[in-house]
DNA sequence: GTATATGCAAACCGTTTGCATGGCT
DNA sequence: AGCCATGCAAACGGTTTGCATATAC
């Protein structure tokens, strides 16, 4: 964990006016301590703190991803119906989603283009569209 | 129960080559019978099943419809990952989803264009584009 | 007769919650 | 001091599984 990550951690945490407590802090570290998009499962941070050295409980870092998506830092997306993954960037892309490995990851989006959408029913708008290429390896 | 609609969960078990028990009859008629395409889960399903007058076991609908995805007559659709939806349209195709009942529908896929798709990474290919459109309430 | 489908209840697994403790401001 | 976050273990809900029984071919 370097001093510039915790203080990418802490500056995140500022931005959705969260306590900087040290679960937090070691998460948001591990989440955007490179300033790269990340996506995780809840698992998948738990064992990366594990691995870091430090000790989160499982529980607090599924509180801790559920008060991120809530503070606007993080997103759900839904790929894959046993697992739940946040994402760090937070405005509409589309995914790709490998199959054989369960990885997420960004789709460039200025590959994808939606020239037009189905008309909504009277009395919905869109809160969103999700896109997920699924991808399968190449035999 | 029409005769019909049974002729038509047989001829669609057929499809399928899945032994007609009376209990994929029964489901295959609630789900195909009348010809229009349908959105359920397990739950939803084993429901409409009860107000039938019929019996089958929750178990049973759940092994079932993963029959019926084995055999290509239908596909699971993961757009909440509380619940795991199983569409009769079996192509690639848009849906719409309301997040204030969870109820899953068809989009027009005539109204979604998609101009280009992002490359895919070296050693993989699309196996599915995933495009889920979600509905709010307009207040 | 043989292979396969069903039903039940128990196991399962990811996720959430209640409650006592500890830490931030 | 007061409020909020944490940890644990237990609860939870949707889904799957093991095994004995029943059914299609």
């Amino acid at each position: 964990m370097t001093p510039q990550a915790l203080e990418r951690g802490r500056n995140w945490l500022e931005k959705g006016a969260l306590r900087p407590t040290r679960q937090r802090l070691t998460l948001a570290s591990l989440l955007v301590g490179d300033g790269e998009n990340r996506h995780v499962t809840a698992e998948g941070l738990h064992d990366a703190v594990l691995d870091s050295g430090d000790r989160v409980s499982l529980a607090t870092v599924y509180n801790t991803l559920r008060a991120f998506c809530d503070a606007g830092l993080m997103q759900e997306v839904t790929v894959d119906g046993s697992r739940s993954y946040f994402d760090t960037r937070v405005d509409d892309h589309p995914h790709f989603y490998r199959e054989d490995d369960g990885t997420l990851c960004d789709a460039p989006s200025k590959g994808l283009e939606i020239a037009s959408l189905p008309s909504v029913p009277e009395g919905y708008e869109i809160a969103r569209v999700d896109v997920v290429i699924r991808l399968r390896k190449t035999r």
